[in-house]
RNA sequence: GCCCUCAUCGUCUAUCGGUUAGGACAGGAGAUUCUCAAUCUUCAAAGCGGGGUUCGAUUCCCCGUGGGGGCGCCA
């Protein structure tokens, strides 16, 4: 266990969104990294704007993920620790007692009802354009960071500010700073929007006698489209989204590691052992990186191919089981499917596996298999049916497929492949001439995985009566 | 307006003074395949501008420009 204690600090004042998801990442990265302790705060010190829904949202993410924490609230196997509360809503008398020391120390004064933080220094006052007002501020040295990502930053902090709000409830820059040394916290990782904040709660530290712990300010993401940060009301920023598209969290984690870090070469895909090996916080970026979804699609492709096909049909199930559950006009044909045969849709999915980008596409990839009543494309079934005589063709298969022995030709797709060959070269023509319109009569479209794994699975009673409807519809 | 910060293909990025500036996603073309994907090959695509420093700058410094963040009794 080395010394390294971090923290990733959310309020759950909101949906669960990919900046926050990488801020913790990167935190618990390090944690692992340096074999540290990674802990959750819950910063529910705005009253107003808090709910025990976001709360679990944050715990749910988080695990979901793969990021569990050593110390902080209870869930699962996570959390506990010496140092809590890890609500600040539970922490009430440490910030009480922190005020009392810098009121003792004459580094904080009431005013207005407030508490405010005492800046030492020559006092002058100047109306500020910006704000429409006249502000006392104070002649001070600038504060100097030494961030471990963005090197030396200056900046001064000239104006005395608001520690404790007037209704008695402690301020953000309070807490933290009381949070972070009382948990002993070693480094803060966090968003480069905070690096303007921190030139306040280096004053802080300064007002407690507190050396302060390492900073490391990590870049933004960027929405995709337009200007600005990625915030939660942004297309695709939410992490409980991607968890009911049924994307995989490890390629998502893959994904947001490198959005400001690569291991220095051009890997991409890397197991996250090797991530927490290589990851170290001079690697971090320093400049903002808009958020891609086409490349997390990519990424989350590469993962379902590697899955275990046990797992993607899992995996798929738990996306049916979601779908059905839904409103709008997923259910009817997510319900098909669970209602189908267990070892049915396990060979639909695997036949589906290697062909999908994501479990989403699932239950339009796979319908027909689970209904009688399928749709037929009409664009698709007038170019099948423009050449040849393809009806001839299909009648051929169904005759061929009737009179082969069931348990040898259905069971196996090279047997399939080779009676529909047989069928092509006996006539002089391609396996295409066969396949175009088998393909259409099965399954009413022209996208789909391999004729030959869609018949066996299909099965000769299936093949045979729809083959049969085809026809006689046609 | 003030303060902080960043700057390589459309996007994510490699390069720690000397490279034909590399990879990935997206896009184009081709190959392969039973369709569609996947895969493989391939094409196009970048150092923001101006000054310095240097034998030599994408790389170091300065100025500009542009992006991002902050300037709450929000976090």
């Amino acid at each position: 266990m080395s010394h390294v204690r971090v923290r990733f600090a959310p309020s759950p004042t909101g949906f669960f969104h990919i900046g926050s998801a990488r801020t913790a990442l990167f935190n618990w990265l390090y944690a692992r990294h340096t074999g540290g302790t990674f802990i959750l705060r819950i910063e529910d010190t705005d009253k107003e704007r808090n709910s025990e829904a976001f709360l679990t949202l944050i715990y749910e993410s988080l695990t979901w993920l793969g990021l569990n924490w050593d110390e902080g609230p209870k869930f699962g196997d996570n959390g506990g620790g010496d140092f809590g509360p890890y609500r600040q809503s539970e922490r009430g008398q440490i910030y009480q007692q922190h005020v009392e020391k810098l009121r003792n120390a004459g580094r904080a004064y009431e005013k207005d009802g407030a508490i405010w933080f005492k800046l030492l220094g020559e006092r002058y006052e100047i109306f500020d354009e910006h704000r429409k007002k006249t502000v006392e501020k104070v002649k001070l040295p600038p504060v100097v960071i030494d961030d471990k990502i963005r090197g030396r930053v200056e900046r001064i902090e000239d104006e005395d500010f608001v520690i404790v709000r007037s209704d008695g409830n402690p301020v953000f820059h309070l807490v933290n700073v009381v949070d972070d040394i009382t948990m002993n916290v070693t480094h803060i990782i966090r968003g480069e929007d905070h690096l303007s904040n921190t030139s306040k709660h280096v004053h802080l530290y300064d007002g407690f006698g507190v050396q302060p712990p390492a900073f490391a300010h990590i870049p933004l993401i960027l929405k995709q489209n337009g200007p600005g940060k990625m915030s939660k009301r942004d297309q695709g920023a939410l992490i409980e989204e991607y968890q009911l598209r049924g994307y995989l969290p490890e390629a998502l984690v893959n994904f947001l590691c490198l959005l400001g870090w690569n291991p220095g070469d051009d890997r991409e895909k890397m197991p996250i052992a090797e991530i927490i090996r290589l990851f170290d916080l001079p690697g971090v970026n320093q400049s903002n990186a808009r958020f891609d979804d086409k490349k997390l699609a990519h990424m989350n492709m590469t993962y379902l191919l590697e899955l275990p096909g046990e797992a993607f049909v899992a995996r798929a199930r738990e996306y049916f089981q979601r779908q059905a559950r839904s409103t709008g006009s997923g259910p009817a044909a997510a319900e098909a499917a669970l209602a189908a045969d267990a070892g049915y849709f396990r060979d639909v999915m695997l036949l589906s596996q290697p062909k999908v980008k994501g479990i989403e596409e699932l239950p339009a990839y796979t319908g027909y298999f689970f209904t009688e009543d399928f749709p037929i494309d009409a664009k698709v079934r007038d170019k099948v049916m423009a050449k040849g005589d393809p009806k001839a063709r299909l009648r051929e298969v169904a005759e061929a497929l009737r009179s082969a022995e069931p348990g040898v030709v259905f069971a196996s797709d090279t047997a399939i492949e080779e009676l529909m060959k047989g069928l092509a070269t006996q006539h002089g023509l391609g396996f295409g001439d066969y396949q175009a319109v088998t393909r259409l009569a099965l399954s009413g479209t022209n996208v789909g995985p391999s004729i030959t794994g869609m018949i066996r699975v299909l099965g000769r009673e299936r093949v045979l009566a729809r083959i049969e409807r085809f026809l006689a519809a046609a």
